[in-house]
DNA sequence: CCCATATTGTTGCAATTGCAACAATATGGG
DNA sequence: CCCATATTGTTGCAATTGCAACAATATGGG
């Protein structure tokens, strides 16, 4: 696994990094622009509504949106404050909670998803045909894949 | 150009999102753990280094990099105050002012230089072959191009 | 069972970011 | 030339994030 550095994955990533940036950016502005919270939010519920029933503990909310403890904590504080969410005490381990998602919450994401959708479609699906997603998912998901067990 | 969010394009999105989250955070604890500066810092002091000799406005480095105005300014005020780069009062324009990066500067980057790129071949390198790389720079070069417009 | 260690989550504090308002200058139409 | 409007950058303030320290409980070896 000891090999060069070559110019084409370098231009790759610095490519990765810019376009992330730029379409974080572009999705961000559309969820405000409509009075809507911020993305972090969307991705948090989603994996709750996932769970609707059983709920989900905040570590395995954590793994699953890739976002560190420290924030993801308050993070649920903002939810639980906007009704979106509602911490359970969590019967098989006394030090955490188990997170579900409200009605409210629901309500949430069904708003916030013809935003975000049509942000989607602006930046992804109006520029690369079906063929070029196919390949750039199994793409990135060879380096997720690989990566996430660390 | 009014089309179906297609399937493909959603989780192609989904995963760029999380790719991006995951090398990113690895990207900067590595910085870190080196006792180095984030990432904006590498980026900022990169386009000034390839404009040494005559610098770029504010502007033009908010551009390039694609990090909003507000913080610009204020991640120019610690580059400055870590001597990295310096401000010079702008002939053309008295609003303004020409940034530069400094010999610390140049010393810096070349210092952040190998660990940023041993982060690179880690996540793009050791797990993705060149045609991939290529593949991947040149769809997300397709998203960008017709972005940046705008 | 007991204790050392690991896991789960929270909190205080400092650093960073986002937003709105602003200052200063540039630009372009009359 | 003058003035309305746009551009460039800064600042104050509130919200968010990152870090280190901590509390509470779980786990596993003896």
């Amino acid at each position: 696994m000891r090999k060069e550095l070559k110019k084409e994955t370098i231009q790759a990533w610095i490519q990765f990094h810019r376009a992330h940036r730029l379409l974080l950016e572009k999705v961000e502005n559309s969820l405000k622009d409509n009075g809507l919270p911020p993305l972090d939010w969307y991705d948090v519920l989603l994996e709750l509504h996932r769970e609707k029933s059983v709920g989900l503990r905040q570590y395995e909310v954590g793994k699953k949106v890739l976002l560190n403890k420290h924030n993801l904590s308050r993070l649920i504080d903002r939810l639980e404050k906007n009704k979106l969410v509602v911490r359970h005490s969590c019967a098989e381990d006394g030090r955490g909670n188990r997170i579900k998602i409200t009605d409210e919450g629901e309500k949430m994401l069904k708003q916030m998803w013809p935003v975000y959708k049509k942000s989607i479609q602006e930046c992804f699906g109006n520029k690369l045909n079906s063929d070029e997603c196919i390949e750039l998912f199994r793409v990135l998901n060879k380096v997720l894949d690989q990566s996430e067990g660390s």
